[in-house]
DNA sequence: CATTTAATAAAACATTGTTAAATATAGGAA
DNA sequence: TTCCTATATTTAACAATGTTTTATTAAATG
């Protein structure tokens, strides 16, 4: 009955997020309501609405924070290996263990469809682009290439390895499907590196532009 | 009013599908409904629930057209080339180019969630899979290998295209976006299939069954 | 102590999927 | 023809949802 003052607002807000992360995790974004997380804090629905838009929000919210810990989590990996190779192999590999460890936060960042969509692009876009941008320092450590080379390249991997992930990892994983995605992603990685090294990209011309595609041979 | 046997219970069903896949292609999954399919074609909400259990059954059998649509899609892209590499390039531009013209109902195979999800994977898995095995045939064209490792090179190889469809095709694709995914797709098979020819895989040995990886240099 | 102000709750609304009940029509029987 | 019954179809009802509006209550202010 109205005690004011007991949270702020920011502290609604964090206890808010924090509640629907737990649902979330446990019953998947199908189990989420706004009166659930409301009666999960000791509030009820009106009061989510005073400190989010609306439910769209929150979930971009948690995205947002999703991949901040997917991204800790990248760095983390990064520290034990010194090559290049070794390096890409463990990105890999820790976000397919981050995927199968939070399955349905992980697939929330990529199902979830807010009313509006540009808000979410503009908003977490940056948070997926910093990803590439990891794969990228460790392809340019690895030889040298044109910059553009080197970003293309680097979000066909990342791409790749997060398509192993998506048709591997389900929403209840099972431990011999996280095993089938790390075989993939080290074969994949391996091979795509190798065919990288062997390739001379300087003489392939690709002209997309008007559909006639030159394949490199 | 009650106009009986004007239509037999498979042709309301047939209806029912298209009007969805319509409402779906225009509006997404997130404006479909019973009431508006029902009235879409003529009927009311409670006619539905004579032909489908659900509306997740409805759901399931047309991301089951879908895919259906897709591999004839596949199937027809082999016609126009004759070499292995050829046309593993052309099944990633077919998927790409499918991806982009049905956004809606390509995300809505992988973005829907049943109640059960079991009937979904039995259902739908073996439509899936049918890709992989079009990918390892021309793998297999390409070199003869282990049927193991086909296997997963397929899997490896048409999961990373999938990602870059995901990736790169958002709900509502723009031109360059879809240029874009041709760009990396061609990119990855390309370095892939290099990589995978210079490297001899019988000596790679993998055991991840312990955790213990032992990755191909 | 009285008054304002803002935090919170409670209630109301529209819409959803789904189910149960009501109704009207087609086809056969008398 | 006329009634009867089975059933296709509609209508109504239910519970749950997101969101908005209104009402209340506690704190701050004078």
């Amino acid at each position: 009955m109205g005690r004011r003052g007991e949270h702020s607002k920011l502290e609604i807000e964090c206890m808010a997020l924090e509640a629907a992360e737990t649902i979330i995790e446990n019953e998947g974004y199908a189990g989420l309501s706004a009166r659930k997380v409301a009666t999960a804090i000791g509030y009820t629905v009106g009061s989510l609405y005073f400190v989010f838009r609306n439910l769209d929000e929150l979930v971009l919210r948690i995205n947002g924070r999703t991949l901040d810990q997917l991204y800790a989590v990248l760095i983390n990996a990064l520290a034990d290996c010194r090559y290049p190779q070794r390096c890409l192999l463990a990105l890999g590999t820790a976000y397919l263990d981050f995927a199968a460890q939070h399955p349905h936060r992980w697939r929330m960042i990529f199902e979830h469809r807010p009313r509006d969509e540009e808000t979410l692009t503009e908003m977490n876009k940056e948070k997926m682009e910093r990803c590439y941008e990891l794969v990228e320092k460790q392809l340019k450590a690895l030889a040298a290439r044109p910059e553009e080379e080197i970003v293309l390249a680097a979000r066909a991997l990342w791409s790749s390895v997060h398509g192993i992930a998506a048709m591997t990892i389900t929403r209840n994983p099972h431990a011999e499907d996280v095993q089938l995605a790390h075989q993939l992603s080290i074969n994949l990685i391996t091979h795509y590196l190798t065919g990288l090294s062997t390739t001379d990209f300087s003489n392939v011309i690709m002209q997309t532009a008007g559909r006639a595609v030159d394949y490199p041979k």
